[in-house]
DNA sequence: AAGTTATGATACC
DNA sequence: TGGTATCCCTAACT
């Protein structure tokens, strides 16, 4: 009864599969779960190509892999689990020579750890900031919890796909989110049905929002459309405090959009980033530009991120497209000043400074990688640890970005989504993972049998025990079902994950999940969700028996 | 229930 | 260097 996975044939197998005669049968490599349903309800496609003497003209209907369009293999789904076509580098790690299914990595209670480089004390950043940053530091490392279940709230008001999540700062129950088309929701999820959505302020994708540390009842928002837009979320009355296409569309060589944004209040100035490279300080008082756009990343490419330190302000990390995240300073700001680089595979989809200290640097790439810089007052050459996870870039999904958990003094704790399934009991499902950043260690996957896709944007609560999730165009809330009980497991690194109780985890049927009742687009579920205890390694971890 | 579509990074010339 | 063909686990629609 527990969750049942179903293996099927190992692609490798399938290659040599060509004259049907042996089915998969010689299949040992599929390290545990011998249980190799057969039932695997193929509709043989005979090679009726040796017809007579009718050669030439083979409308073959022999497998082909859709990847490769090769013969002898497939790729795709089979049923829940996902077979790889063996030609191409693994789907995960990125590395050839084996699939998903034999990654490494999938197996491996760590993961591709750089070791740590030995300090370096001609770091720049030390030299001008240390001081400032020292004592915030905290030696303790409290044990974080998180609940063996939890409650799911799920509204569905977007029109495109969500692409941010804000909590509000003072009222614990008002998320933020933000779409593809430019709609900013108001959400409060704790009388359920309460949202509000203003169209009207961006007319495309709207990339990043923050609330304003002066007033919190106005929220920042930088947009595609080359705006920077500030809004009072009472009123949903808006001002514009930039706009970069004041001719309007006058070509894709000149239409700039605005990605990273940040607000440095120590300076009164909102910092945005567009798709060229560039970066614009916005008074907030006055609501006009000072001083000159800064290209801080490579020219023409996107930035698509930017963070001020929490407690040195003037200390600004950015990223982007270029494969790189930078290190600034806000007192010298100039192309060219950058105070460190940091090298990466492939574009950086997000660069966020560490929530307590402000010390370490957590970023996410389209590499598959997760980066570590555990002291940003060390040598910033290479990373302190990498964590290999599947997140990878696909055009119609929000890129995915890393989360810091804002409550985890710690600052061990990330939470993002996954975009590889996994067979959870025959339905393929993209958990969200929660992952200490020490060890590469999956703490916990949240998942729900009824949301089957993506969830590439994910936001943990800055105060409460709290779970912000965009998937496609739904939004969900993820609680606790009650107060944590540690009664059982009190290992600080086994956090009981989710399902903690096994049993009954395999006996839920559909009718636990209760169903979406939808009054119209909107529905909520009061059900259980999906968990998993804890577990050792990244990326997949086959359900259990 | 197959096919369409929106749409972004990258490899390659 | 720039233009373009290519592309592996999408999701919501017809």
């Amino acid at each position: 009864m527990a969750p049942q996975v179903r293996r099927t044939a190992f692609p490798k197998v399938l290659i040599e599969r060509d004259t049907d005669s042996e089915q998969s049968s010689s299949d040992d490599d599929d390290e545990e779960e011998e249980q190799e349903n057969e039932n695997e309800e193929k509709t043989e496609e005979f090679n009726d190509t040796k017809k007579k003497g009718k050669s030439p003209i083979t409308i073959s209907l022999k497998k082909v892999c859709k990847v490769c369009k090769k013969m002898g293999h497939e790729a795709g789904f089979k049923g829940a689990t996902y077979i790889d076509c063996p030609m191409k580098p693994c789907f995960l790690c990125k590395m050839p020579g084996h699939t998903t299914m034999t990654c490494p990595h999938r197996v491996a209670t760590e993961h591709g750890v750089v070791p740590a480089p030995h300090v370096n004390t001609q770091n720049p950043v030390e030299f001008v900031f240390k001081r400032q940053l020292k004592p915030r530091i905290t030696p303790i490392k409290p044990a974080y919890v998180i609940p063996d279940q939890v409650d799911c709230a799920v509204i569905r008001y977007h029109s495109r796909r969500v692409t941010c999540l804000e909590f509000h700062p003072t009222n614990n129950h008002i998320l933020l989110s933000g779409d593809k088309k430019g709609q900013l929701g108001v959400w409060d999820f704790e009388k359920v049905h309460e949202k509000t959505v203003y169209g009207n302020i961006h007319s495309c994708i709207l990339n990043n929002m923050r609330f304003s540390p002066a007033n919190d009842g106005m929220i920042y928002a930088a947009s595609s459309d080359g705006t920077v837009s500030c809004t009072d979320l009472e009123t949903g009355i808006s001002s514009t405090l930039m706009n970069l296409n004041p001719d309007g569309w006058q070509g894709p060589g000149s239409w700039r959009m605005l990605y990273g944004m940040d607000i440095n209040l120590e300076r009164g100035v909102v910092l945005v980033a567009d798709n060229f490279g560039f970066l614009y300080l916005v008074d907030s008082r006055s609501n006009s530009q000072t001083g000159k756009a800064i290209m801080i990343h490579k020219k023409g490419s996107k930035v698509v991120g930017l963070h001020c330190n929490p407690f040195q302000p003037d200390l600004l990390l950015s990223c982007g497209n270029d494969h790189f995240a930078r290190l600034w300073d806000m007192r010298r700001l100039e192309a060219g000043s950058v105070l460190a680089n940091l090298e990466h595979r492939r574009v950086v989809n997000s660069a966020y400074f560490s929530p307590f200290s402000g010390t370490k640097i957590l970023t996410t790439s389209q590499d598959n990688r997760l980066r570590i810089w555990d002291s940003i007052f060390r040598d910033l050459d290479s990373p302190s640890r990498e964590i290999v996870h599947s997140h990878d870039f696909n055009r119609h999904l929000t890129p995915f970005r890393a989360e810091w958990d804002p409550k985890d003094p710690s600052e061990s704790l990330a939470v993002i989504g996954r975009y590889i399934s996994e067979n959870y009991n025959g339905t393929a499902l993209h958990p969200i993972d929660f992952i200490d950043i020490n060890t590469g260690q999956l703490v916990a996957e949240v998942m729900d049998p009824n949301i089957t896709t993506i969830t590439p944007v994910n936001k943990l609560h800055p105060r409460d025990d709290v779970l912000a999730s965009g998937s496609s165009r739904s939004l969900f809330i993820w609680r606790p079902k009650e107060k944590f009980d540690v009664s059982e497991q009190s290992d600080v690194r086994k956090i009981i994950v989710f399902g903690g109780d096994e049993k009954k985890r395999g006996k839920r049927s559909k009718d636990d999940y209760d169903d979406d009742s939808d009054d119209d687009k909107f529905n909520v579920k009061g059900k259980n969700v999906k968990v998993k205890k804890p577990v050792k390694q990244m990326t997949h971890r086959k359900a259990k028996r």
